[in-house]
DNA sequence: TATAAATAAGATAAAATAGTCTTAATTCAG
DNA sequence: CTGAATTAAGACTATTTTATCTTATTTATA
């Protein structure tokens, strides 16, 4: 919608790689597996993020992908731009016939600060933050606080 | 990439005929040269927010299009449902593997909140909103005045 | 009533996206 | 050196989206 498939998939990947925290290679099957791509789909996709220098790959026995940077180093963007590129959000998504800078549509303001901010959070937000579970104790007892009422 | 490309156009004629503001019936011709959108394609677009109800047709010498309704009842979010479904930012865009209400990822708060501002811009702005040019002096003049600077 | 002006409907085509499969290249372990 | 494990590369297929083209159908008017 606002990310092509492909792109997520290689977020989801990128945070599980993330998650693993190891400087060993894991297999593109096991990411494959886990996260329930088709093995040769997600290939294709991780071959990008290593041209990109976002993965470092390695062939044969015990090979397989790895961060190439720390993942406090790589933002959501990065992985982003690597295989959706970066015009991400450079058109509005509205395009109305009155749009322009002298004449802007009623949505204009509200739009671009939204825009801003799906922008910023891309730039700022590392895949480590990704990877952490942010869940906290307060949030998850206010949910099943909640689920008990229905 | 929010909205079809298909929506964006069922959204520029029917803000374009909210802006013609007249009860008479327009033509999908003179719709489509206006807005540069290919006469058959429109026609296919316009068909499907006839049958919403959105629009009213009528065939024949003097026929065309014209808004079912006051601009003013219609809704941005009443074509975007027609055209692209009701499903339109129901999942999200980012789809961390993370991502569950037990167990969101660290964007989820910010996303959702962007979200709903969506969805609420969508219920409640209205075509003759969209249809009416917004722009005032004042930014006009801060636009001219910032030109200048360059 | 005949003709022309329109939309409606549906077949078809083209392009973009998503997914699969096969083969090549690299590397380790024995 | 050989074979297995692994990514790389590229051909191929399928699906969805976008666009075009053709043929109805409706309606006004001369
Ligand atoms: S004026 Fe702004 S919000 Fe409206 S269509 Fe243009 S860029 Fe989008
Ligand atoms: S936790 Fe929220 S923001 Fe993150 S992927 Fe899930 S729905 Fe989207």
């Amino acid at each position: 919608m606002l990310l092509s498939n492909t792109c997520i998939y290689g977020l989801r990947a990128s945070v599980l790689l993330a998650s693993k925290h190891g400087d060993k290679f894991v297999t593109i099957r096991e990411l494959s597996e886990e996260l329930n791509i088709s093995f040769h789909f997600l290939t294709k996709v991780l071959q990008q993020l290593t041209k990109s220098e976002i993965l470092q790959s390695y062939k044969g026995p015990n090979g397989g992908v790895k961060l190439a940077k720390k993942a406090s180093e790589i933002t959501f963007m990065d992985v982003v731009i690597s295989i959706d590129g970066n015009n991400i959000m450079k058109e509005c998504a509205l395009g109305m016939p009155v749009c322009s800078e002298l004449k802007p549509c009623p949505l204009h303001d509200q739009w671009t600060a939204m825009k801003g901010n799906i922008l910023n959070m891309m730039n700022t937000v590392s895949l480590d933050q990704l990877a952490a579970n942010r869940h906290t104790d307060t949030l998850y007892n206010s949910y099943i606080a909640h689920a008990r009422k229905e």
